[in-house]
Order: structure tokens, then sequence, then C-alpha cells
DNA sequence: GTAGAGTCTGGACTTAGGTCCAGAGTCAAG
DNA sequence: CTTGACTCTGGACCTAAGTCCAGACTCTAC
């Protein structure tokens, strides 16, 4: 199977396959004698494993943690839920965060309505 | 008023008191013979206004263009609320796209702790 | 054997909003 | 008049997760 192959069946690009091989995310592929690379089917499996991580909310690096302690037979559900606990506190504070943007321009917003905008009146 | 006390008065850096200027929302300052940027009180005014948009969600782009509307006199409630909207539009497609995260990270948490683990049991 | 599609490498580029640096010059207090 | 703090420029660097490129090579089907 070649890079091509493995990208269509895995629904990422070919750069894509190089570049999480380069981040570790893949291990190096074997090469034919023209230096092109050879993989399996265990490969598209595994992108589809990293790409459900990301989806999640697993940076790179923490895709990189996860699958290689699950390579190592080092993934317990307790390692995995800590795992998810940190993914699941960023995407909190990153929410909260948005959603206090978000309240503070809809408060601009109303004031606007009310014909009282901040800018307009150079209210800063 | 020399950068130091603009970036003091205003709560940044020199560097983003010059960053501001190159991105033009703040005008190109005045200059003593030496070089040294030379600003009156409008521009820690400026910077602030600057720095309440950012906080609102607005993009520096869309701070350029929102302050360049309020000096031409081109900022009605109308166009104000106009920008608002984009703002919370964005705001809430972001929030969006992380609770889908969220919310599925959690379902994993939920198999986990069934002891039903995903990545730990191969199951991508 | 040739055309056309695929693959290789290394490195540059992207977005956003800054941050940091060196090396040179300037300002203000004492 | 010196010293220490400040400012100048231009450009490199940062994060994150890729994307794109040229120029060379290889594979496959006909």
């Amino acid at each position: 199977m070649k890079i091509g192959q493995v990208a269509r069946e895995a629904g990422v690009t070919v750069d894509t396959v190089r570049f999480y091989e380069r981040r570790g995310i893949l291990p190096a592929a074997e090469r034919r004698p023209s230096g092109y690379r050879v993989f399996n089917a265990t490969a598209v499996e595994r992108i589809r494993m990293a790409r459900a991580l990301q989806e999640l909310g697993f940076t790179l690096d923490e895709v990189v943690d996860a699958l290689t302690a699950h390579d190592q037979g080092g993934a317990t559900c307790d390692s995995e839920r800590w795992r998810l606990e940190a993914v699941v506190n960023r995407l909190d504070a990153k929410i909260a965060e948005l959603a206090r943007a978000r309240h503070a321009a809809v408060r601009s917003l109303q004031d606007c309505q009310a014909g009282r905008c901040r800018l307009t009146n150079g209210r800063f």
C-alpha cells in the first residue's frame, strides 16, 4: 500500500500522512528500494484513531502520548480517564472564555439597539 | 509623552504599541528630531478602545475597521450593530464547535467510567 | 518505451497577535 | 559629563497543525 491509498482511505492528504510520521503518530514507514513508503491497513486505522482523538479536542502531542501508551500496553482505563479529563477541562476553560466575550458583545449589542452604541458615542 | 509611558498607561508593552502603529490601529506617531515617537493622551485612549474591542471578540482587522469608521464619522449605530452581530455569530460558531468536542469527550469519559474505554480497548 | 500519475526530500509558508533581539543612538538626573 | 534607563529599526521567532512547492525520481498501463 502506497501513501496515496493510505491517505484516501484515512480521509487525509498525503502531506498529512508524512506529517504524522514526522510527528511520531505513525511509526517510520518501511521503504521500497526506490524510497517509496510501504504501509499496511494498521496505518489507516492509526490515522483514524488520531483523527478521532483530535475531534475530541486532543492536541497532536496528546494524541502521540495516548497512542504511545496504548502501544506499550500502558493505557489503562485510569490513564485514559486522566487524559480525557485534561481535555474536558481545557475545553471548559476555552468555552468559558468565549462565553464571557459573547456576553460582553451581546451587552454592547443591546446598548446599540437602545441607541446607545459604545463606539459610536465614544464611550470607552 | 514617550512610548513607554503610553504603554504603561494603556496596560500594554511598548512592542505592542509599535505593533498597533504598524497595523494601523494607531496613526503613525509624530517624531522628535531624534526619531523618538511623540504621543498624546488620545493614543492611550485609542489603545484602550482597541483592547476593549478585542475583549469582545473583534479581530485586529475588525478593530481597525471599526476605529477607522469611527474616525471618519461613518460609524452609525447600524454599522456598529452589524459589526457586533458578526462577532457574536463567530463566537457562537466557535462555542458550538468546542461544545460538540466537549460532549464527545464527556461521552468517552463516561464509557471510561463504565470500564469501556475506547482507546484502551482499541475501539476506534 | 513512453506518458501520465504518483512519490520523494527539505524547506518555506500559512493564521493571529504579538514577543524578542542586537546594535545603535538618545534622554535625563546628578 | 557620565551613567543608566529608554528608544530606535528590521527582522526573526513563537504556537498549532498542517499545506504547498520545486525538482527529481518511480511506477503502471498501454
